[in-house]
DNA sequence: GTGAAAGCGCTAACAC
DNA sequence: GTGTTAGCGCTTTCAC
């Protein structure tokens, strides 16, 4: 491992120094440091991947030479052949909280390893299978993806490809690993707070998948998170005898929630609570209510997934905790297992526990029990 | 390029589907769409780079094999010739709203191109250069980094082999561009509407730079853009003839500047107000406010970058935008261009204007002008 | 313990 | 217009 902080000249030793069309120096190369060092190449090679097979004396002249050189193996030329030592993690959406909560453990994981991560977002919803599909093609040891929006059988071929594992999906594979959540008691709990405090007329606030999805929308199989939300919602209003209301927003994003809730808002009666899909639509129907100049006994708001502004003392949503962090860490360590061999699938799933915030209040025109307001942290 | 929507098993036409070591399947190569289409590896190199010189009859037999196949082009072996047609985008922290805004526009900038993106984030701080370092190993065609903590030198040294664009520093290099924002006046213009509104007790929070930096710590050249904001501060302090107080936060996250700020808030007479030295801290010492149980007139709070939560009802943070999201944009163009042949390097600079929200109002103590609570959106 | 040789999959000259 | 050739920098047998 070279150790020099800054990025030498890469001028070899004998001669002049490398260069590329556009004048650009290259760096020095494997047989630079070979001739540095009066080895050959496969020598060195077995130095950086500490292979067996080297003496001490040769293992420090040739550390030496990439000292000297500033010697920097080149990630694709390693990746011909053998591994990139890279691992791809595909996120629906950069700026996403708990999106980046996941990213955070996981690249906090692999820093023990001597893996590399690369985060490929998505641009384009609709196109969750070419993100995931360039990952592959970037020859990275192996894929983390959160969710995306494609078939079961596609990621089965995919991962006779490349080691796979997928957060926030169901699935049960044979040929990939899931972490999720238990969302069926995570909305259960949502759905039982709300109704305790003495709401009826209960919103669920979900992104508009078909339009989101455009063209390509893969059909639900019912097993990812936001449909068993939905369906767990639809159960209990069913069961209570009242009637369903789906908001749909335009998209994943805040201000998308907040325009659907506005417009809920503004047009006749409107419901006392909101279930949001997550926690990002839950922020943004916040801001509806609050620009409506309404509070949480007016319209209360549960969110799921307790991104860290959730816990904001002036925010304080109502959220269900799926322990995003340990999911993302979880993913990870299953990854690095599978890239060690292992060939059986693996199914995690999280508890998850309700933080009841000031967001959710019973209704103002309800005597109901009043919550205590505390804050968990 | 390829257009079926699913991976496909790779077997080549007249043989045996190639499979590694771990039983996984390889894809198509190049050499098995030549064959198939019945030309020669060049001419499927050609069809596949649109480059010049294929018949029309050609590429038809040649797209076909393509698509028969699913042949994808391995992007470690084309780096080792041409391009990678990947850019490097290197962000200090996952999760950092501003940071998350940047890799959003470069994101959606870079979809109208043939280039894909790779973000990589910092696992360390001290340890910027070593997450360049490992973008330029992997081939990248150009990096867009964001105030990454290392030297000019460093830096020169690395635009001698990968076109380089930073965000958020101020250096003026021969060998790079640079895109920020005027740190200069935005910092003046909070300063002066503290002012205005009767502060003068004010705080600047600003993070332990030599304790996060650690051993690596960088000289503060005071060209960063936290060294400005914090210059400009006691400037205005020193021409008002008022003390100065910094106070320290130990990281760069919400709470770390909550912790920090709470500190000061329990222990003897503190500031009325509190100047951030970016949103994610203004945010975190908005919580250590909230959580003692005072408000904008006990302690008013503004920041910089206008991260969307600034603007959210609930929250409404004053702020300074310097719009983030156009910084990104132009960062990926000056990137582009440069790819594209520019060797002259150019500086941006952003203009800034402050967003008036209702965290900062007149000091409790004082009969000051009360600004209009405007929210801007 | 060490080195020579054979590729990995692709692109860029240069022939034809 | 099309095919042939020579590598890019690395890892990996397999002799020595």
């Amino acid at each position: 491992m070279a150790t020099s902080p800054v990025p030498d000249t890469g001028r070899s030793s004998d001669g002049e120094p490398a260069r590329h069309a556009a004048g650009r120096r290259r760096g020095a190369t494997i047989q630079d440091v070979a001739r540095e060092a009066g080895v050959s190449r496969a020598a060195v090679s077995k130095v950086i991947r500490n292979a067996y097979g080297v003496s001490d004396q040769m293992r420090a002249r040739v550390e030496a030479a990439i000292a000297t050189l500033d010697y920097r193996p080149r990630v694709a030329a390693r990746a011909m052949r053998g591994a990139s030592f890279t691992l791809g993690l595909e996120i629906p959406q950069i700026g996403n909280d708990f999106h980046s909560v996941i990213a955070s453990a996981a690249t906090e994981v692999l820093a023990e390893t001597s893996y590399q991560v690369v985060i490929a977002p998505i641009r384009d919803p609709q196109q969750g299978d070419k993100a995931l599909q360039s990952l592959a093609d970037r020859q990275v040891d192996g894929i983390v993806a959160v969710a995306p929006l494609v078939s079961t059988d596609w990621l089965d071929t995919l991962a006779e490809r490349v080691p796979l594992v997928m957060v926030g999906r169901h699935d049960v594979s044979t040929r990939y690993d899931t972490v999720a959540g238990d969302d069926e008691s995570g909305a259960e709990q949502v759905m039982e707070h709300l109704v305790e405090l003495g709401h009826r007329r209960i919103a669920f606030l979900d992104v508009d998948r078909r339009r989101a999805a455009g063209k390509s929308y893969i059909s639900p199989t019912g097993r990812d998170p936001h449909s068993i939300r939905r369906r767990v919602y639809h159960e209990h209003m069913g069961a209570l005898g009242l009637a369903p209301l789906v908001v749909e927003s335009l998209g994943h994003m805040e201000e998308d929630a907040a325009a659907a809730v506005s417009e809920i808002l503004t047009s006749g009666p409107h419901p006392t609570a909101i279930f949001a899909g997550h926690d990002t639509l839950a922020v943004g129907a916040l801001r509806a209510v609050a620009a409506a100049g309404l509070d949480a006994e007016d319209v209360s708001v549960a969110g799921f997934d307790d991104i860290p502004i959730a816990s904001h003392p002036l925010i304080s949503l109502t959220s269900v905790d799926q322990q995003g962090y340990a999911m993302g860490a979880e993913a990870v360590r299953l990854l690095l297992e599978r890239i060690d061999g292992r060939t059986e699938a693996v199914q995690v799933q999280m508890p998850t526990s309700l933080r009841v915030r000031a967001s959710t209040r019973p209704p103002r025109s309800v005597e109901g029990v009043r919550p205590e307001p505390g804050d968990d942290r």
